[in-house]
RNA sequence: GGCGACAUAGCCAAGUGGUAAGGCGUGGGUCUGCAACACCCUGAUCACCAGUUCAAAUCUGGUUGUCGCCUCCA
């Protein structure tokens, strides 16, 4: 298996600390509000690499952390009169929620940086002790870049470039750092925000500490995958290779993976989604208008790498598309239902060969950096095989394992292959029973009044060879 | 100012040396009372220029354009 190496800037074959194995860490989001759809991309990317290495057979420790102490999250608690803990609480809470309806399995451990303080505080004076911490008068505790002689190995920076550059401007209010890119490990409390007691002085954690230590505490010192949205590949990974190699002495992680940005459409331009230009959607908001499966879809039509940019109608390009595979797996199950038992023919046979070559196809994309996209077309040739290939005659063996294909790869990318299941209302039924009897005798207009009434309703219709269907809209 | 990415049909998107996957959409057809579903047919020489090569979308150089990081950020 390929996986592209942000560190080394290529692909490399996967070869895990452990064998059989896989760590892996994926920045997860800060909790001030519901999660946008930006938010949702490493979520679904990696949560997709996750389930190819299970389907592999690797066991994997998946963890992935909420950032529930933050400026952000403390505004947001001063401005509703409440505390940092109730407002990180709530969006948790309503991530985790956002999470099942886009198929994303729980991780193995979701950390918080607010229970993982002691463990921060053991760090940081650590990396006081080896030199590579300082206190500054306030008592806030810089990380000495200078002295971590690999910083910027990951974002293929040198520090004298960042020093010389733009980022002098912006510096500020700081002059108790040694040099302009240190960066804060622990920081002194304001007047009404959540502190924690320390050697230092009474603060809380920098951003940058917390990864590192929840990191080491639940998957050890070296890791195999570090991921992230690619905006963090600097400050904010290369940080944590400094503080967690220099605290360690250990290399921190072996691959590290980035995904891009989802940009959205504004008036025709591919822009990046911020507050400011109000191109901003939430998770919870799509979900109104699509099943979130669509919005996991539509993320994965892409290369990970790539940047994908949002919009209404790639969400009904997506919708279609999954329609199509969704309405194959449907019409499987139906025909399984009614066919006769038995082997495989002759020319099933040959198409159950074809159906395996299409599976390594899958796999083989896959197996390329997670090319979900070139998977996807595995599965709609699969999805065009079966449909041109099953009849009245099929036999059931053939079906199962059609159908069996199918849903094991969209397993792996995890689309449910089952519309979701809402009680069939019986006065659906009836209307349905209705029409039928008016097509019988040929009352055609009203038989049409009545799937229109039903349409109005959401719910379509399908007349096929083997009865009427119906699905909603 | 420094660093980096990308540019493939109406739209989305694979393909990184041997004459362009897949999906959506469009148009035509089969099926159907009609419709929907499904199936068949329907479309690009790969931003531009120059070069390397028997052979390039795929390598090299240049041009133009779009975007990202360097600051909280997925």
């Amino acid at each position: 298996m390929k996986i592209y190496n942000t560190m080394t800037k290529g692909k490399e074959e996967f070869i895990p600390v452990n064998p059989g194995e896989v760590r892996m860490y994926v920045c997860g989001p800060t909790v001030y509000n519901f999660i946008h759809i930006g938010n949702a991309r490493p979520m679904i990317v990696f949560d997709t690499v996750r389930r190819y290495f299970e389907y592999k057979g690797y066991k994997v420790n998946f963890v992935s952390n909420f950032t529930d102490v933050d400026d952000k999250i403390i505004k947001k608690a001063i401005e509703e009169g409440t505390d940092a803990d109730t407002v990180s609480k709530r969006y948790i809470a309503e991530c985790k929620k956002d999470m099942e309806g886009m198929n994303i399995k729980p991780a193995t451990k979701n950390p918080l940086a607010t229970e993982e303080i002691n463990g921060m505080l053991e760090m940081i004076r650590t990396l006081i002790e080896k030199g590579y911490a300082y206190v500054a008068k306030d008592g806030t505790v810089y990380f000495r870049v200078r002295n971590f002689k690999d910083y910027g190995k990951l974002s293929h920076k040198n520090l004298d470039d960042l020093q010389s550059g733009f980022r002098e401007i912006k510096v500020r209010g700081e002059e108790d750092k040694e040099d302009a890119n240190d960066f804060v490990l622990w920081k002194p409390k304001k007047e009404g925000e959540p502190y924690w007691e320390s050697p230092w002085c009474n603060g809380r954690p920098g951003w940058h500490i917390e990864c590192s230590v929840m990191a080491k505490r639940y998957l050890g010192e070296e890791i195999d995958i570090h991921a992230g949205g690619e905006d963090l590949v600097f400050p904010h990974h290369e940080n944590e290779i400094a503080q967690s190699e220099a605290a360690n002495g250990k290399k921190f992680a072996r691959y590290w993976m980035h995904n891009a940005f989802l940009n959205v459409d504004t008036n025709g331009r591919s822009q990046k989604m911020s507050k400011s230009l109000g191109n901003f959607f939430t998770v919870r908001e799509i979900s109104e208008r699509y099943d979130l499966q669509v919005l996991r879809f539509f993320m994965l039509s892409a290369h990970y790498r790539s940047p994908l940019t949002f919009s209404a109608e790639l969400m009904e390009a997506s919708k279609n598309g999954l329609d199509r595979i969704l309405t194959a797996m449907e019409r499987l199950k139906e025909a399984k239902g009614r066919a006769p038992e038995g082997r495989m023919s002759g020319a099933e046979e040959e198409n159950a060969k074809k159906a395996e070559a299409l599976t390594v196809k899958f796999e083989s994309a896959m197996e390329d950096d997670f090319n979900t996209a070139d998977a996807i077309a595995a599965v709609f040739e699969l999805v065009k095989l079966s449909n041109s290939t099953i009849n009245a005659d099929s036999s059931q063996s053939y079906l199962s394992f059609m159908e069996a294909r199918i849903r094991t790869l969209c397993d792996v990318m995890g689309i449910l292959t089952e519309r979701k299941e809402e009680l069939l209302d019986s006065e659906i039924e009836d209307m349905i029973a209705a029409r039928q009897a008016a097509r019988k005798a040929k009352d055609f207009a009203k038989a049409d009044q009545i799937r229109n009434e039903l349409l109005e309703r959401g719910i379509i219709l399908e007349d096929t060879r083997e009865g009427v269907k119906w699905k909603r809209a």
